[in-house]
DNA sequence: GCCAAAATCATCCGAAAGTATGACGACACA
DNA sequence: TGTGTCGTCATACTTTCGGATGATTTTGGC
């Protein structure tokens, strides 16, 4: 959390000093003080904006989303599995994405974190189910109801 | 959504009115240009905030949908597939055992063939199914009807 | 507030996977 | 008899994976 803040105050600290440039460059060519308003407004609507969007991100809350399924069966994941095998949500979601064939790498940035993270999510996960390989993973997944 | 979009635009409107409301009177008492900006800023921003809450809130919005449950299909491999990509059955060969997690090694076991011989296959696979990685082959695969 | 679990990130290293290229034999088929 | 496809194999190289380990941060429950 003292990350975040400290994250926070210096891209205010950032968007202070783009605002005086701005300003000084609007000041300096005499535009009207309307569009010098407007730009500001539009900046930080912007940022206020993508600031919402991360402050709500992480909250995921925990809603089961019901997917309607094409014509198939609506899957229902077996949950009963998952904790017995003691996966997390985390380590379930990496294993719906390297499913989709995703790469390592595309998976970080998919989730916004590094390539190695999801390396370790995968190793444990790999241990859970007692795979050696990502391909073995996805076949166990499926066969024990973890992934449609 | 709709009633939303004319929501916003009302609230955009209001808002813009505000701009200039203050505009005025911190023109008018003869107020610097760095208070008034940081006032529209802290605004806008605040409006952001609030919008991108606003947007993601949607998300916690649960769609239940019960659908129709069809019969599990015995599986009929798609053949015009198969010959329009011009995958051999050779390659269907490799690309079933890699579904079923095996490794290049393994597979070359199974099949009383090299390991760099399923290599060759797995290559010219992924070129004709423009997969990257066999992760991303086995999904492709069972999009296309290849594989059950 | 404290503690355990979960999530994050890093580094090193070896194994596996994938790319590129070339080669050779079998077989069909025109 | 030449041509093309398929299957086989190899070498060399790059990229990706996966294991092992240690560390810090975040989160959730008590």
């Amino acid at each position: 959390m003292k990350r975040q803040i400290l994250i926070y105050g210096a891209c205010g600290g950032v968007l202070i000093a783009l605002l005086k440039l701005i300003e000084y460059r609007f000041l300096v060519i005499e535009h009207s003080i309307e569009i010098y308003g407007g730009l500001i407004a539009s900046i930080f609507a912007l940022v206020g904006i993508w600031l919402g969007l991360k402050l709500t991100r992480k909250k995921e809350v925990v809603v089961v989303k019901e997917v309607a399924v094409t014509a198939a069966e609506p899957f229902k994941i077996n949950q009963e599995k998952l904790t017995s095998l003691g996966i997390t949500k985390r380590e379930l979601e990496i294993l719906e994405l390297i499913a989709k064939g995703l790469s390592n790498r595309e998976i970080g940035e998919q989730l916004f974190v590094s390539e190695n993270t999801v390396k370790t999510h995968s190793s444990r996960l790999f241990e859970k189910l007692s795979a050696k390989r990502r391909t073995q993973a996805v076949q166990m997944g499926k066969e024990l109801g973890l992934i449609p």
